[in-house]
Parts: structure tokens; C-alpha cells; sequence
DNA sequence: CTCTTTCATCGTAAAACTGCGATAATCTCC
DNA sequence: GGAGATTATCGCAGTTTTACGATGAAAGAG
């Protein structure tokens, strides 16, 4: 139960193309709350695994991390609001995926700098 | 006065190639810290300034914030803490400047996530 | 030397963040 | 139905962030 538990969860091509302006009073909004969400060393860990694929399970998340499950679970859901992870419920568990359109806008957002 | 007050301030040509890793427990602790620095939207618009180079003395960086003096001293602060930006006084002035290199090592940092 | 300008720093108050244990909610299995 | 596993949420401390006005420190003007 523990290899490929969830390996298979998040599946999209998504290959569209952002538009929106990359600078001016929202785009730095949105940036700065991007920025702000990935501000945390267990947050950027959380995010390396997932774009790993090494963990997706949030139970092997915590696993991974040296830090208490509700903690985990909290800094999950500060991913979660900035739009940068989503979370599938499977059976009692939930897999996290990333948002990889959101993850292209961060990179295209700091790009832009 | 306004014209060109100190648009000669910071010019390093600098183009030295950073050889640190881009992930692991001390660029994940990187990364966290320096997308702190920019997870506030009032320091987003800083940085743009000084990208653009439309300002570079703090006062003129007050002016373009709706905030106090202190406050913007405070996000400077926080923005050279970080080492995304040098201070060089001028006289009774500060010119606040770009640090390019470790713009270029965030852009590096957020790209390989 | 004194006054003004410019900026940093000091307090302070309110809000947000971080971490944890305890608890609730949900699903599966029996 | 109940028991166990998995995850979210609540409540609580301690710390940090954010914002401001007030005060200091340093440089230039007179």
C-alpha cells in the first residue's frame, strides 16, 4: 500500500496560456500572495514533492516532514487558497496535486521582475 | 530636482554565474526567505520601481506608496535583509538599489520548482 | 553653529502566522 | 450499526508582521 497509492490522481494536459498582464496593481497583488504562500521552508518542501510526485497522499506528506499533521494539514490549506495545490478526496484520504497553471504563473510573474 | 537625481547610483555590471544548487534543505530555506521578502504587495511595488528605475531614493519611493515613511523605511528593510536590494547613502539621500544577482537567483530558484 | 531635510529606529497596538494537541468529520471495513 | 484510519478544524500559546507617530542621527544650507 504504499507504492503508486495515488500516482494516478491529478491528470490534467492543461496547456493553456495565461494572458493576464504581468504587471500593474493586480498582477503585484497576485504575485506578493503567490510569493507569500511559498514563504515557509515546509511549504516549499510540500511543493517539491508534489511536483516529484514523490508524495501526493497527505498522510505520506506528513511523513516527510518533521512537523505535527494538523500543522501539516494548515500549511496544506495555505497552499490550497493561494491556488497553488488541489486537493482529491479518495476514500478517507485526500491526494494533493499541483495546479500547474498557477505554478507557470508564479514563474511568470517572478520572470517578469 | 527631480530629473536624473541619482539615476547613477548603483551600476554593477555583474554578471557572475551562481553555482549553488537549485533545490535541497538549504535552497528550499532560500527560496522560502526570499519569496517572504517579496509576499508583501507594497514590496512587489518597490521592486518594480527599482527594476524600472523610476525611483531609487527613498523619499521618492514614498511618495509613490500610500504609506508612511516609517513603514516604507521598514519595507526596505526587509527587501535588504533579504538581499534583493543595497542601500548607498548619498549624501543625506539613500539610494536603494537592485541586488541583480540574487534577482537572478530567485528567478532561478522559483524557475526549477 | 543652527535649522532644515532626509532617513532610520523605537515604541506600540492590532493583526496574522506558526505550532501543537484535542476534537470533529468522513470514509472503509467488519 | 461500531471500530479504525485519515484528514480538517478548533482553540490555544508564542512569535512575527504591519502600520503608525514620535524621536534620533546625519548631512547640507544658511
Amino acid at each position: 500500500m504504499k507504492e503508486g497509492t495515488a500516482a494516478d490522481c491529478c491528470s490534467a494536459p492543461d496547456t493553456a496560456v495565461d494572458l493576464r498582464p504581468i504587471e500593474g496593481r493586480e498582477a503585484d497583488e497576485e504575485l506578493a500572495a503567490l510569493a507569500k504562500a511559498i514563504g515557509h521552508p515546509a511549504r516549499v518542501q510540500i511543493l517539491r514533492l508534489l511536483v516529484r510526485r514523490t508524495a501526493c497522499v497527505c498522510g505520506d506528506i506528513v511523513d516527510e516532514l518533521p512537523l505535527a499533521q494538523s500543522t501539516v494539514s494548515q500549511h496544506l490549506k495555505v497552499l490550497k487558497d493561494a491556488g497553488l495545490i488541489r486537493g482529491e478526496v479518495d476514500g478517507p484520504r485526500v491526494c494533493y496535486c499541483l495546479e500547474p497553471r498557477v505554478l507557470r504563473r508564479l514563474r511568470a510573474l517572478v520572470a517578469g521582475l
